[in-house]
DNA sequence: ATTCTTATGTGATGTAGATCACTTACTCCT
DNA sequence: AGGAGTAAGTGATCTACATCACATAAGAAT
């Protein structure tokens, strides 16, 4: 059985052991073979995986670590398409040789990374016709998160698009606690939650704030736990999909 | 040389002849095979070709016609996630086998699809790993379609969205008139312009006004007519993406 | 502890865009 | 040609959110 370098050390930066995304989409023997075209990168927190304009012609998969792809516009504002963690798969194979990247991909962990060549991979989806299958269906997922998040922040406001979040981050990071609470195992602060909604840090106070006053949720120690998911569910009307796609 | 069906006769519904997405991304052999597998179907201007809910196991292949993919909320409010129309294959292949579309497609003009089984691309994808490599391709472009959508529609305010979208028109159904205009050869409605961006039709109305008034744009007859694709481009911070993704 | 820094919390005010209400202009139909 | 139906156009409000301007709290550094 693989491990793909992963370390179960303890006192690792990402404490907590989230499902790996991927397994979700490929065989072991899928990512067996993903993972002899992976080669070993390295980068610390604060630092960039690849800025927009970059070549796009790599996939990154995360053995460690954390990593938050934006787009910052020239006036100062900023949105989070994505954040993904270890155990995801992510990156932008475009369909044209000279494309580049379109967004900033922001490195929030000390993280460990196997980077995949666009050239190594299309060999081996030639020559594996099962892994070209595992690799649509994963494509197929990326896509239907995008388009729901999408449904999210147009159609309900943006109380509904902060729901829809809360609802994702619990997918992504939810921790049972007492009760019928989830605590959200990553410190995201009022600010970098805008930007995964398009809202400012003000905004998603003040709706914090309410929630917290109707005991939807609650703050404890910067960590958002939510206490009654019914709630969040009706704001943003979900459709309960499956976890799969319903993720930041 | 393959021709799907694709019938040239004069009187047509439509009558532009766009460029054929699909074959920006499809040679023309696996073009063949992917035709080799399709069943054929009509569906007439006004009917649904899928409702969400229904199982989303099919691809659909527009050997002629057009097709909007729509949400529609409880509340009455309608968003347009895409427009799709001869020469493009669209549909939604999800990773998990009791998958259902999350959005409707209804039929714009009357049609005539080819349809892709999921087990019978599957099996093709699996023996032809070429085919495989083009259909990564045609979803990577997918994806980055959408995602730079969001993008316009997040970062620049109704106004950006507005002139994103008249640019990603003007390549989809742009013919170029005199001067240096771009004539937008179907017909579309404020309120179907409002839908794809997000607004509603008495602030598309005004937002087009002004620009008349700028001259950037001009009603003809119903069709909107862009005089000034830079002040478009300059709105929205357009990067100039390749068409093949800059679509609506 | 003491300061420095970065995040939260809230009022006051401004504004983009929605909503409402109505008029005017097309388009289609018999 | 006349009338019905549908879309465009536009003012008057209303409201959701952003912006601005601080105050308070919580961590981190010395």
């Amino acid at each position: 059985m693989a491990n793909y370098g992963m370390e179960s050390k303890a006192g690792s930066t990402t404490e907590t052991n989230p499902t790996e995304w991927v397994r979700m989409f490929f065989s072991d023997e899928n990512l067996e073979l993903l993972n002899s075209i992976m080669y070993p990168k390295r980068a610390e927190a604060g630092s960039y995986l690849y800025w927009e304009g970059d070549r796009a012609d790599k996939l990154y998969f995360i053995k460690k670590g954390r990593v938050k792809i934006t787009k910052t516009s020239g006036n100062g504002s900023r949105i989070t398409l994505y954040m993904f963690h270890t155990g995801d798969l992510f990156g932008q194979i475009d369909p044209f040789y000279d494309a580049a990247q379109s967004f900033d991909a922001e490195v929030l962990e000390d993280s460990e990374f196997g980077v995949i060549q666009r050239k190594d991979l299309e060999v081996l989806l030639w020559q594996h016709g099962d892994l070209a299958i595992d690799f649509m269906k994963w494509m197929a997922a990326m896509q239907r998160m995008t388009q729901t998040k999408f449904r999210d922040l147009m159609l309900f406001g943006k109380p509904g698009a902060l729901c829809s979040l809360l609802i994702r981050l619990s997918n992504s990071y939810g921790k049972p606690g007492q009760d019928q609470e989830i605590k959200i195992s990553k410190r995201i602060n009022n600010t970098e939650l805008g930007e995964m909604i398009g809202a400012t840090r003000e905004s998603v106070n003040r709706m914090l704030s309410d929630m917290r006053k109707e005991n939807v949720v609650e703050i404890d120690q910067g960590y958002v736990v939510i206490k009654d998911l019914e709630y969040l569910k009706n704001v943003c009307n979900c459709e309960n999909c499956p976890k799969e796609i319903c993720r930041v």
